[in-house]
DNA sequence: CAGGCGTGGGC
DNA sequence: TGCCCAAGCCT
């Protein structure tokens, strides 16, 4: 006998069947396809997304061809795209998959939450998607339609709210259609229950909906304040040599960008001025391996790049040798490396690259 | 477990 | 412009 389903369930479920937008995931219970769309989709747009998940799909078309790529390959592929411990971790798992569990994904949510980058979230969404298991997402858009619905101020990034939220969202969970009631709710939030100005006015919840009837709509969900940004001061830069060739390096260490190539980087606290950076000491270990011709500043205005969590305010100088740079990268073949988006950004507007 | 991790769009 | 937010995860 199946359980009774709240009002909101059904309505929830109805209002998705009528609206669902036609995406090239949609309709699929292969585990590859639902895994690597849910990793392009953490906290990115499907509007950002889709066009990655058809760049991975094509280039992908199975987990062993993730599997056989090179790291290079998949962060290439990835590039601007953000959050590229993803990428990392999407091709980790993909060569996991493929030569430790014979190319088959974990069976279950427990097994599925094991895998690298793959958390409470995207393994509910994949157990549920693919093998009808009922377990409730919870991500932004649940979050929000939540509150608001049910008229809860609890914070959604404290441990209490993370737990409450969950298991509201597990209540409501249709048990006999796990995959269609999580993804109508992230479809409504998505497209409906948006962050700001919803149309509250012709919502199918307008009766029942708290914030709505308490005129609080704009207050939920609650968040705590994070830490403000950070500014950090970035120097590139960009050699031109004899040989048409320029200096790449790759980001090694922990932090952002990981395994992402850029210009050699000289970071101050504080801006540089062509004379400061001339005497610097990382500018003069540069010039002694290289023949300086001139130094000149490309960008007269710091170009401000905003991370979530930082600004980066970045000068780029061009520095002309008369060295041979026998272990330089020849700057036709740049764009072969996959790089941030600021650095393409220069790229793509420098003439001489 | 608080902080780190990209980029783009909306208002 | 500045700020928030987005189909979160890792350490």
């Amino acid at each position: 006998m199946p359980k009774k389903l709240p009002l909101f369930t059904k309505k929830l479920i109805i209002w998705y069947l009528h609206n669902k937008r036609d995406l090239p995931w949609r309709g699929k219970n292969d585990p590859y396809f639902i895994w690597l769309s849910e990793i392009i989709l953490q906290q990115t747009r499907v509007a950002q997304g889709l066009p990655y998940y058809l760049k991975f799909t094509k280039a992908f078309p199975t987990i062993k061809d993730l599997a056989m790529a090179t790291e290079a390959e998949v962060l290439k592929l990835w590039q601007g795209l953000g959050y590229y411990s993803r990428a990392r971790n999407l091709h980790h798992t993909a060569k996991y998959i493929h030569s430790e569990l014979n190319g088959r994904f974990p069976p279950d949510f427990k097994g599925l939450l094991k895998l690298k980058g793959v958390g409470d979230y995207t393994a509910s969404a994949i157990a549920s998607i693919c093998y009808n298991e009922p377990t409730a997402v919870v991500d932004g858009n649940v979050y929000r339609v939540l509150s608001r619905v049910l008229g809860i101020d609890l914070p959604i990034n404290s441990s209490s709210g993370i737990r409450v939220f969950k298991e509201l969202a597990q209540l409501y969970l249709d048990p006999e259609q796990p995959g269609t009631y999580n993804q109508a709710i992230m479809e409504f939030g998505a497209r409906y229950c948006v962050p700001k100005n919803p149309e509250c006015g012709t919502c199918i919840f307008k009766e029942e909906c708290v914030a709505f009837n308490t005129n609080s709509v704009s207050e939920l969900p609650v968040k705590l304040k994070k830490a403000a940004v950070r500014k950090r001061h970035f120097n590139y830069l960009v050699i031109l040599s004899e040989d048409d060739k320029t200096i790449l390096n790759q980001r090694t260490k922990k932090g952002i960008w990981q395994q992402l190539y850029e210009f050699p980087l000289i970071e101050t606290s504080e801006e540089l001025a062509i004379e400061s950076l001339l005497s610097h000491r990382d500018f003069q270990s540069f010039s002694k391996k290289f023949e300086i011709a001139s130094v000149t500043l490309y960008n007269e205005q710091p170009v401000v790049h905003k991370l979530s969590h930082q600004h980066l305010i970045t000068k780029f100088w061009i520095v002309e040798t008369n060295t041979i740079a026998c272990d330089g990268t020849p700057i036709s073949s740049i764009k072969e490396y996959a790089v941030p988006v600021l650095i393409e950004n220069f790229i793509s507007d420098f003439p001489a690259i």
